[in-house]
DNA sequence: AAAAATTTTTAGATTTGTCTAAATAATGAA
DNA sequence: TTCATTATTTAGACAAATCTAAAAATTTTT
């Protein structure tokens, strides 16, 4: 059993290991809101209960136990986030710091019943994977919209950026999971893209185009 | 803002105030398994908060700021459990370890939408009533069984003891929530009780008899 | 490759909530 | 009402998670 805390470094170091590997110290420092002091600490104490593998000076990676920890905890996130959209009408930016909460609730039979009642999704309203109880994710083939060419077409099935700012942004252009979309053009000068969205013309920068995240079709 | 701790020792304190006034040291460490010392520290600190009255070695009450606070907490534990039965198929002896973690989210719009969602209920799974989020409590005529007599007939509201083994026995008797009882005796020597429940003859002894709530009709 | 800058770790302190052991107050019995 | 028992508080210590300041290692620059 992990505490409170040591699950949400868990949960970073396997979100952060996602861009770099083995996670150095600093990174986890500023993603966590904490002292760089503090997160070695805390590396030592998880690598001495076999959680990750840790070098020092050279930041650490999971071990098979404390990856399946953390994917325990992401699957427990996206199910609650799942939840709070479908069933209490929540935005999609208004569930994360919830939802940061509810995922160190302990109990499995609870996440079971959960996923059930809500028909055992395989995606959040951030079209992020949930994996399954055993810790498999659903293969999906998503691709950058800001690596499609003009005449492509697709749906929107995720954002990897999950600020508030960032989704409201696209709510107002319409660009929500599940839309339909199509490249018209992609402006050289700035990588600007022109896409179609329910009939209307949008332009999109080149930074909001690779967060959002298409099936293409 | 309280922290998690402090919040569960509000709650214990709100409880027994209910049987004891005011309630002292060695009641609430008996309660939330810690010893008198520890208690003694926190009651100082909750005191130092405004949360309760605090004169030594006379024990504590709570504050309007700490009753309030107290009752929010009680109102979240009930409407999760509701959560956890009506919606997850929770049995109501499985339900209470569960709410103790989630009665601690912080986030009024999701209670909020929780109530609406479950319908605005005005009792929990054992028949407790839930406040409304003003911290008011629905008015409920409630008689304990053991205070009937021959011939009263009545619905089952509530129990007023909590544990697994206790709501089993009930199960087995078919003594749950809502249903329709009858008495037919109530016996001198023990203080047993004869009842009606589905048509069906049962035995109860004075003890369950006690922790069993009834609305007469 | 040495010096400078950056990153990471160590050492020692702090806060929260807990403990044990000892001291003090309140209660009950003779 | 005095003694014994029980309840409560105080004093000092500890584990978890954090901090600051200083030392050590690594990386970058020149």
């Amino acid at each position: 059993m992990q505490s409170y805390t040591e699950e949400n470094y868990l949960k970073i170091i396997y979100h952060l290991s996602e861009i770099s590997h083995p996670v150095l110290t600093n990174a986890i420092s500023e993603r966590i809101q904490t002292k760089a002091a503090s997160v070695t600490d805390m590396i030592k104490k998880l690598s001495e209960k076999g959680l990750v593998n840790y070098v020092k000076y050279q930041g650490v990676t999971l071990t098979d136990k404390g990856r399946s920890t953390a994917i325990n905890i992401v699957r427990k996130h996206r199910l609650w986030e799942v939840f709070l959209v479908d069933k209490l009408n929540f935005k999609w930016d208004e569930v994360h710091e919830v939802a940061e909460e509810l995922e160190h609730i302990q109990s499995n039979l609870l996440i079971e019943r959960l996923d059930e009642f809500l028909n055992f999704p395989r995606v959040d309203p951030h079209g992020d994977p949930i994996p399954d109880k055993h810790g498999n994710f659903a293969e999906l083939a998503l691709v950058k919209l800001s690596k499609l060419k003009p005449g492509d077409q697709g749906t929107i099935t995720g954002v990897s950026e999950h600020s508030s700012a960032f989704l409201k942004h696209l709510e107002k252009l319409s660009l929500t999971l599940g839309k339909q979309i199509q490249i018209i053009e992609v402006l050289a000068f700035d990588g600007s893209v022109e896409l179609l969205v329910e009939q209307q013309k949008t332009n999109i920068s080149r930074e909001v185009a690779k967060y959002i995240l298409i099936t293409k079709s």
